[in-house]
Parts: structure tokens; sequence; C-alpha cells
DNA sequence: TGTATATATGAATTGTTGTTCATATATTTA
DNA sequence: TAAATATATGAACAACAATTCATATATACA
């Protein structure tokens, strides 16, 4: 089943919010991050080690998706653990990924 | 239905294509292009017209879409029309807008 | 062939963003 | 309460990206 893309009239500023949001995927430790997440949740410094990145570079960019919403963190202890917060993530993860995909193959 | 985001196993390459990809939407005049083109191909200087912008920008910014094969141009006299490369873009675009839009209503 | 029109491009500038490093805050435990 | 651990944050720096302006190229037409 074929969707055809059907323009609507989008405001100047939901277009701005859209491509705002579209940033948050657009660098590759988030992206990394996202696809992280996309499993379970996971604390900060397990993160870190599973990305082989230094604890305030994730620190910075989990703000970032923090900030936004993307993300949520829960505290146990001294850990906090962060889970994406909304379902729709996997969703454009996987449509990108699809297309990234796709195009490959050729 | 609601689909589970599953996890796959992505390269690093993947990963950084992926977040390479997500940056073209990331932008607003980008992303205010790949609108209007959902409605169909458009000569540059009616991109230019609609948008209000200068030519030169809508010119530097279709390049980037080109070069990414997002937008392909066809030359009709001195005109040249761009129209959207690939059925995913729309599909992309709308699983965005619709997480904006979602999450503007609460 | 010269002029007008449509688009593309290069260089300079400016604004933005990611990382690094040092340090601060919060929590646990000795 | 002091030390250790986990995370967050601010400032500085470097890399990058978008716009502007000037100009180049390509096509059409008089």
């Amino acid at each position: 089943m074929k969707k055809e893309p059907i323009m609507q009239n989008i405001s100047l500023d939901t277009l701005f919010e859209l491509s705002e949001f579209f940033k948050f995927f657009g660098d590759t430790t988030r992206i990394r991050v996202i696809h992280l997440l996309l499993s379970g949740e996971m604390s900060v410094s397990a993160i870190a080690e599973k990305l082989n990145l230094e604890q305030s570079v994730v620190s910075h960019q989990l703000r970032i998706l923090r900030t936004a919403n993307l993300v949520k963190p829960t505290r146990d202890g001294r850990k906090i653990y962060y889970a994406l917060d909304d379902e729709h993530i996997g969703e454009i993860f996987n449509t990108g990924l699809a297309h990234i995909l796709h195009k490959k193959k050729g």
C-alpha cells in the first residue's frame, strides 16, 4: 500500500518546529544514543561505555534530548536511567533507516 | 496497530549515514522546500517567490538536496523544475509532522 | 550576435553546534 | 562527615553550515 503524500497547509511555525525536531536525529552521537535506547532504558555510564564516548559528551547530548522530551530520566540511587519518551521516535528512526537501506541496495 | 520498535544490529557507518540523512530535514529552508515539492515539481524562481527567499538561497539549498538525491532537476527552456526524487521523503516528512502535531495537542 | 532571463556557484561572513576540560552537584557508603 | 561514584554543567574552542553578495553559466529571443 503506497501512500501518496498530500500537502496540507502547514504554518511557518510548524515547519520550523518540524525542522528543529529532525535536527535531533541529525547528529551521529544522538542517533547512536537513540538507537541504543530503542532496546530499553540505560544509565548514562552504560551508554557512554557501550558507545565508547566520554561521559560528558553523553550527558550533554542527553540534556538536549531531554529538553526536547525525546528521552526521560529516572533516578535509581546515583545512577540515572534514560528511556525514550515517545513512541513515535522508533517509528521515525525506522522510516529513515528503511530509506537508507533501500538506497544501499540501489 | 502499534509497532514495537525492535533494535537491530546497525553498523556505525549506517548510523552515521542515517544522521546525515536526517540533517537534510533539519533546516527550515530545506523543510519548506520539501514541503512545497510535496504538491509537485516547481521551478527555482517559483520556489523562491512562493517561499519569499532569495534565488541564491534556494539554489544553494537545492544543490544540497540534489547532491543527496532527494530532489531531481528537469530543464525546460531556461527554467529548471525540481521534484522530490524519492517516495520515502513524503513518508518521513509526514511521520515527523504527526509527531509535532500530536505533541501540540498535549 | 547582443541582451534579457533563469539558475548556479564561489568567497566572505556570521551564527550555530559538538566536543573538551574542568568543576559542580547529588547520592551512597565507610 | 569524608571519600567515592554518577551525572550535570559552564566556558572555551573548533568545526560546520546558512546566508549574502557578486559573478558566472546557460538558454531564449530580438
